[in-house]
DNA sequence: CTGAAACATGAAAACGATGCCGGTAAGGGT
DNA sequence: ACCCTTACCGGCATCGTTTTCATGTTTCAG
């Protein structure tokens, strides 16, 4: 690694101060015009880039935003695309460390960034994750901290998500309207907020529409095909069977698509799915699955905007939410009425 | 953001010098029993965390790596969580930026880390980059880089990549061992190097089974799916069509699928299918699509071990190269003969 | 010709930590 | 009484930059 050329040596180069090069460079004033032009010249030609560290060190900021995600599948990447953007726009970069869905993991790089003396965080929380000191440290340091998609409820700090509940009631309603009768939902991970919201959708459209609840048709697994799959043979199994299932992730419908389809059932027909995130796969398979569109980008950008608000304003924003709406997008695992 | 205590902050609270302090902390020896106890438990107390930035300027280093990829799918995704596991391990931070397989981006990008005085960089260059001085200027600056998966040729640095040429060979082979007679290949941008790699291998493997060549049935397009579905719909409208597509990933695989299903033509019977990633949604679709099993989570790993071993060690690295092999995995798109 | 304003520059502190070098005091040996 | 070692600690420079304050020189009005 060679030494970058530092103002210092243009200063030597040029006999003058560091503090009149410094100056120069920046166009203050009280710089005659002949020595900034000798200056810059000299900058440019020995490729002369200002030391960020050294900034950073005096200034005590970084200009790095530091990302903590629980993983990297498909809805996550698209979010952190949006993120990104905007960053790289307003001259953040990005530090993104994921935690792989493991609260050790999820400490450690709070940890990492906290010291990497990031200018504050962007936050999505593990599945594992039941105990917020990290997080509240974070807030009690005073250093901007925003969640996103996975928030917690009892901390203030500015949240974006989206409604959850809402997005439950669309499938749900939706399969309903469809003309289920038995429909049962895979939960996902029991603690994780976003499970309980989407669980408490799924409750609540069917209670208003008078559908009495079979609490053995709530199956919580974890984020994962082969659980799903599992668990939806189980509940093929069952005496009193569904007839649909509302997973509350794609990649959990497609587990549970699997196991609809070795049982010989056929959608929409004998049996109803419908899926959460609208991943790009969903519209593939056969049967397309219906999902929950959740705008995953857009979650992203608004994050990532919030953040730099946050960043550069001197009000009190703990209190603010941005809640993005789902939209249903109906596909042929559950399209029995044509209309 | 409060401010965080420092080694002066201990040192005046307990009428020691700072260095004094510093040489405690790390328990250097030169240091009594009881001030170095009492040090630490006052660092304790008021929670001190050494300034990262205030070392790195000191030391010229920042045990941060930046890896710059061009997108975040799937394969990507899966190698930056190779990267990502091997530098956590190993102390080190890793700064992700998205080039969006835009030039413009990668150069961006590329600076915003040089002067974020990263120690070194994994690169996996965009689909439009075609003149590499930016990477060259990495190199000139003995800054250490290392290359993956999508690698340049004329630049002499550590390398870690799949042997592409090797995998289009499986794979063709594979097809024209099912009966197949006229596979076309859709190959991706044109001056992308697996996209070339691929083709090579495919044209290869005609050579060697005697097939002769169509230079119609090659088709280059972006990676993009709708593209893909474009340039099938277009080799399925040819005079001598076609009777199979070698798509170099599973993203125009796809795209392909859904043109040779639209035109009313079964797989494997009519036509045959195979892509390149094995992305898990290879398994899932009807028919699931044969494809070329990459390791990317391999090559993600290697690509930080070897980055690794770069700025630890002095020997000269830069002919290095770990060349990874494929592994095809054949699937109904495909399997006409079964054995 | 003097004084002050205007202009151009330099010196030094600051950010937080490390590491070399040197200094003091206590203790041991002669 | 003298010297030498050893244990312990402080001072200072250093990393690269900005910023405040001070200094020096010129210019122009009175």
């Amino acid at each position: 690694m060679e030494r970058q050329t530092t103002i210092k040596d243009i200063a030597l180069a040029l006999r003058l101060s560091t503090s009149t090069v410094s100056r120069a460079l920046r166009d203050a004033a009280d710089v005659s015009i002949e020595t900034r032009k000798a200056v810059k010249a000299l900058a440019e030609e020995l490729d002369y880039q200002p030391n960020k560290l050294a900034l950073s060190l005096l200034k005590n900021q970084t200009n790095t935003i530091g990302v903590i995600i629980p993983n990297l599948d498909y809805v996550m990447a698209t979010m952190v695309k949006g993120i990104d953007e905007v960053a790289l726009e307003a001259g953040y970069t990005v530090m993104v460390c994921q935690s792989d869905e493991s609260f050790g993991r999820e400490i450690l790089n709070t940890k990492r960034l906290l010291d990497s003396l990031v200018d504050g965080f962007i936050v999505s929380v593990s599945s594992e994750t039941m105990v917020y000191e990290h997080i509240k440290k974070i807030q009690t340091k005073k250093i901007p901290l925003v969640l996103f998609d996975r928030v917690i409820n009892n901390i203030n700090v500015p949240k974006i998500f989206l409604d959850n509940v809402e997005g439950a009631r669309l499938a749900t309603q939706h399969l309903i309207d469809q003309g289920y009768k038995r429909i049962a939902i895979l939960a996902g991970p029991e603690n994780l907020g976003i499970s309980n919201d989407r669980k408490a959708g799924f409750i609540q459209t069917l209670k208003q529409n008078k559908i009495a609840l079979d609490k053995n048709h709530i199956i919580h697994c974890d984020f994962n095909q082969e659980y799903a799959y599992i668990a939806a043979k189980e509940l093929l199994s069952m005496n009193k069977r569904p007839d649909a299932i509302f997973a509350i992730s794609d990649r959990l419908a497609i587990g549970a698509m699997l196991a609809i389809k070795e049982a010989g059932l056929k959608m929409p027909k004998d049996f109803g799915l419908a899926g959460f995130n609208n991943e790009p796969i969903t519209k593939l398979l056969t049967p397309s699955i219906t999902s929950v569109e959740m705008f995953a980008f857009d979650i992203g950008k608004a994050t990532a905007k919030m953040f730099l608000e946050m960043l550069h304003t001197d009000e009190d924003m703990s209190d603010k939410e941005i809640v993005i709406k789902p939209k249903l997008v109906i596909r042929e695992s559950s399209r029995r009425i044509s209309e």
